[in-house]
DNA sequence: GTAATTTGACAATCGTGGTTGTCAATTTAA
DNA sequence: TTAAATTGACAACCACGATTGTCAAATTAC
């Protein structure tokens, strides 16, 4: 007996209410607390954070806040989906824009976009690389998965300068090793920029950057 | 009247038990509990963990927990110092007997070393990179000394390539970030590695790694 | 041997925060 | 206008774990 009278079913769909409709209004709370959460996971960290805070930095009550989520955990994991998402479209982005060939200019465009969005918003950046290992096995594997998928979309920028040393002439070569370190040293170099409060240029920290991932480049080419 | 009859230090000592001391049964009683924590807070979390957790990793009681450290964050911050003073201690070892002028082999060597360390306790090196984040501001701002200690090892073993670049032909060059992205690149490869279960050898980890460092090495040279 | 010290096990207390429940005020639909 | 839906504020309940306290068994000093 699941069918539903047609009066049903529009009771179960809600009542207008300040002349936006149901789904709406949960959808704007959803966000309003996904937000609050970047905010407040990012700067006082997941294990500070209680739900009452939480609320309050929505401005809305722990009724709206068991609405969407059933807890802690499932907000933080919604906040991490929301800033990887919107990372790894603003990376597809300019990525596709790019020649082939010109791999130099697609890695300082990558590097450019990365550091943009870090400086932007320092919380999320910490959600997405310490908080995140620390909440519970499930989102560290996320992050795992995540953190994979960046590199392989930097191992896909480089496979023709892989192929190239196919013949073995670098011994042990790894590139999922090789791009987890590049991966790597661009976090950092965003930790440290962040710490010193982001006051270098934008184009300055990329410069120091590029200069690692060229280093790699020339010795795999030449 | 801080002063004391002969008899009442000969108290305060305390009396031999199974054989050893006061005092060393103390000690030993702190470090089965720093070796404890170790294991607990780098595998489980620090969040995670308990005090009965921790005295039962430790085989004690929370009486001796609390004999020797005031909470949890007191162990922690112990447990932390040990790792990193340990770390520094090997690294000066093996970098004091390098000749000045082989920079590469001394890059190798402190590799190597760190490679091997982070093999031989994961644990250890979820405390020193992940955890110490998430503990409390104190530690945070901990870690970051402790990094940028390290940064500036690297920036010493560095230093004669970066002299020859004083006259600024490497545009907005800044060594301490280059630096922050080559430790970066060096944690992220370990993390890697240690997520595929340390399989691969550590010569070929070094290997990798070495093929960063003698690429900026290159572009900072010539 | 005996009293004092040390240890081990575990109960008792207490504070914090997650989750649920209540009620009055506001807004809507009719 | 009026009943129903929606919202906001906040109290109530509950679970968990930190810290302290108690007591008996083991060990020592004399």
């Amino acid at each position: 007996m699941n069918a539903k009278a047609p009066e049903q079913i529009a009771k179960a769909a809600g009542r207008r209410y300040r002349g936006v409709s149901n789904e709406t209004r949960k959808a704007e709370r959803r966000l309003k607390l996904i937000e609050a959460g970047i905010k407040v996971f990012g700067s006082t960290g997941y294990h500070a954070a209680t739900v009452k805070g939480l609320c309050q930095e929505a401005g809305l009550t722990e009724r709206y806040f068991y609405e969407s989520f059933s807890n802690a955990e499932a907000l933080f994991t919604a906040c991490y989906l929301h800033i990887t998402d919107t990372l790894r479209e603003k990376l597809q982005k300019v990525l596709l824009g790019m020649e082939d060939d010109n791999l130099e200019q697609a890695t300082r465009t990558g590097l450019m976009v990365f550091f943009s969005q870090f400086k932007e918003s320092p919380q999320a950046a910490r959600i997405l690389l310490v908080e995140v290992l620390t909440v519970n096995r499930h989102l560290e594997e996320l992050s795992l998965k995540t953190l994979y998928s960046f590199v392989e979309m930097l191992e896909t920028l480089a496979k023709p300068l892989i192929e190239q040393r196919k013949d073995g002439a670098v011994k042990g070569l790894d590139s999922t090793l090789l791009a987890s370190g590049l991966v790597g040293s661009v976090l950092y170099m965003a930790a440290r920029w962040s710490l010193d409060g982001c006051k270098k240029p934008v184009e300055d920290v990329v410069e120091n950057a590029m200069l690692i991932f060229r280093g790699v480049g020339m010795l795999l080419t030449e």
